[in-house]
DNA sequence: CTAAAAAATGAGTTAATATTCATATAGCAT
DNA sequence: ATGCTATATGAATATTAACTCATTTTTTAG
């Protein structure tokens, strides 16, 4: 069902997706409101006119670009829920794989960031309601093994979601500040682990 | 020093912060680029021209407000390092001080961290900087009060800003989600605690 | 009360940029 | 090679919103 696209078309979406490559780092860097056509046009090689054979308009261009990156890294970040490992092992690998995603996707991830935090930012509700969405559906995969684990009680007895949030916050945070200032404040899974589990996870067995 | 001011100036004072309260309501839900400077002179019942008597340029406007705003704020989160107290306390008063603030200035604390993220939101670097140095200010204090923490042995003994980044960032988390989706997940200081020291500190006494 | 000075007003100007579309170019079948 | 169709082009147009300033209104002083 995927062989049946003809040259035409499959130059078409490659056409489109070179254009969405140029405008995800044109937008990630300076944002909706200060990104023009012209500059995505110029960027990609092709007339202004063209890029609106692909988009109907800016705003169609950017909610696409949006959504299709938040798919593309949620798609990423709920693979380690698939494994069949116990929950401690599934928390590890769920942060390794965002870091690698965050390092892999720093434009995709400013984007996406830039959107879940409303406000300012916002283009339309819409955009915003999509990718807060996706984002929750993480945090609720991420609850679940929370829930799985406290059952077992390898985990404190708190809200699940609650955990979710925070885990993921912090490692949020300390890729952010990594982000921002390279190697000043070293960081890693153990760390994360160590802070909320007082506890290292090697080779499946847990060392306090 | 202060009482100088004539009636003329008292009068200019009270329209410019009238001006920047509704301005600031604005922006918080909009954005900058959403909200026009006919938006700002209607709700505030002056004309587009008497807003310029105030502030040269939107742009002007907009940086007076979050500079305002921001350092309002700074300087009631960092009320709590000044107690004499130990730096359990300190920690505890510092996240009730945050959620209090949180909640009291919930319009600011959009504006505030839709700066702090850079990005699409950004105006003009100047202020992105200016508002991501005063937060780098309070998780330095916050670091602070870890170190010292650390030093007496009361506090476990890794990278003090991680640390306050990694305290920062949950509290920020479970108050957005507290924002967005009221009363699902309730949570209080405590809880916080506990994530992080396994501990529960009431009336000066630590209990695990 | 009156006239000069100060302040406020908002229609009109200007600048920026999203979008269109008449024209040019490239691709393709005969 | 020739015409026909589809695609690409970017100058021209439309739109939006920041900003101005001649006019009106309010305040102050005598």
């Amino acid at each position: 069902m995927e062989k049946k696209l003809s040259r035409k078309e499959r130059e078409f979406s490659q056409r489109k997706k070179e254009i969405l490559d140029i405008a995800l780092s044109l937008f990630s860097k300076r944002g909706f409101h200060n990104v023009t056509m012209q500059d995505i046009a110029r960027k990609s090689e092709f007339a202004v006119g063209t890029i609106y054979k692909f988009f109907k308009t800016k705003e169609d261009l950017y909610r696409e670009l949006v959504i299709k990156k938040g798919e593309e890294i949620l798609s990423l970040l709920i693979k380690p829920f698939e494994l069949s490992v116990d929950e401690m092992l599934k928390i590890r690998k769920a942060i390794e794989t965002k870091i690698n995603v965050f390092i892999e996707n720093k434009d995709a991830i400013y984007l996406y960031l830039t959107e879940t935090r409303g406000a300012a930012a916002y283009v339309s509700i819409n955009i915003d309601e999509k990718i807060k969405d996706l984002y929750f559906s993480y945090l609720e995969k991420l609850a679940e093994v929370f829930e799985d684990g406290i059952k077992k009680g390898i985990f404190p007895d708190m809200d699940p979601f609650l955990l979710a949030i925070g885990i993921d916050s912090i490692s949020n945070a300390f890729l952010f500040q990594e982000m921002e200032r390279p190697g000043e404040h070293p960081f890693n899974v153990d760390l994360i682990l160590k802070i909320f589990f007082r506890q290292i996870y090697i080779g499946g067995k847990l060392n306090v």
